[in-house]
DNA sequence: TGTTGACCTGG
DNA sequence: CAGGTCAAC
């Protein structure tokens, strides 16, 4: 079973709209309907978003000797990782450096209504996400008119990067070889890398190491010192140990970790 | 290789 | 400060 609310608030994927008992996603230049079950419908291809091939029995014996993701898997029971769409996952990830999820939502609908095309779905109107083509043959300046600032740049880089061919086949490539292709675009770092590894290129053990993450990681782990690595070589050395501590499914149990840190920071979420 | 700051924007 | 990245010492 599948907590879709849950899975889709967890700070994966940004653009997704609830209206009435379905929800929405913009994936690409497609659009998925969702239920309480999973992707029911979709305006181009059906995907399979919320990898339902994943051995769900298997991560929780994996988890098995780690009480604290015991607990979580059963507190959040049916949160999932999600498989997106590569061009718009590069993109939101990108817009996500030193930033955060409202602004962020807000940044990528609004390249969504400025870039992409609109479109009708079941009666509702939505704009898609553009195309590599189109952001990176748009002028940085009408880019940072949807908020983003310096990562206008970024986008723009990353967009004729892939215009261009640059990750094409990157679903063949080892982890660390994909890691080294996405790392050649402008605004994709170790971290942006790993969210894109794990979100988009099905590489379940990348473990984005967010400012949340860290914090829990020498929290309950006492594994590093809790401040942000500073260097992609000190980065390196962190995503090593905390991938060996929590195991083949650490991508997952990242999400786990992420969803419960934020849940218990002080100010309510905004969504 | 390691260290330090700047960087758009807005809550 | 916020789910980092880049570039100049």
């Amino acid at each position: 079973m599948i907590d879709v609310p849950g899975t889709l608030s967890s700070g994966q994927v940004f653009l997704w709209r609830h209206v009435g008992v379905f929800w929405y996603v913009i994936d690409g230049q497609n659009i998925l309907k969702v239920d309480d079950t999973g992707v029911i419908d979709a305006t181009r291809t059906i995907t399979d978003f919320f990898r339902c091939g994943d051995d769900i029995d298997r991560m929780h014996e994996s988890f098995a000797q780690d009480p604290l993701l015991t607990e979580l898997i059963h507190r959040y029971e049916g949160l999932r990782i999600t498989n997106q769409n590569l061009f718009q996952c590069v993109i939101s990830f990108i817009v996500s450096a030193n930033s955060n999820i409202p602004r962020i939502r807000r940044n990528l609908q609004d390249i969504c209504h400025r870039f992409g095309d609109k479109t009708a779905y079941d009666d509702i109107a939505f704009c898609l996400f553009p195309t590599p083509a189109v952001l990176a043959g748009t002028d940085t300046h009408h880019i940072r008119e949807c908020g983003v600032g310096y990562r206008a740049q970024h986008i723009q880089g990353a967009s004729a990067a892939i215009r261009d061919g640059l990750c094409d086949g990157i679903d063949r490539m080892s982890y660390k070889e994909a890691q080294g292709t996405l790392c050649e675009m402008p605004g994709v770092g170790r971290k942006v890398a790993d969210c894109i590894l794990l979100f988009s290129c099905g590489h379940l053990e990348a473990v984005p190491l967010d400012r949340w993450i860290i914090r829990v990681m020498h929290e309950h782990y006492g594994i590093g010192d809790g401040t942000t690595p500073h260097t992609t070589r000190q980065y390196d050395i962190l995503h090593d140990d905390v991938r060996d501590r929590l195991g083949p499914y650490a991508g997952y149990a990242q999400q786990y970790l992420f969803k419960m840190a934020r849940n218990n920071s002080e100010k309510p979420l905004k969504w």
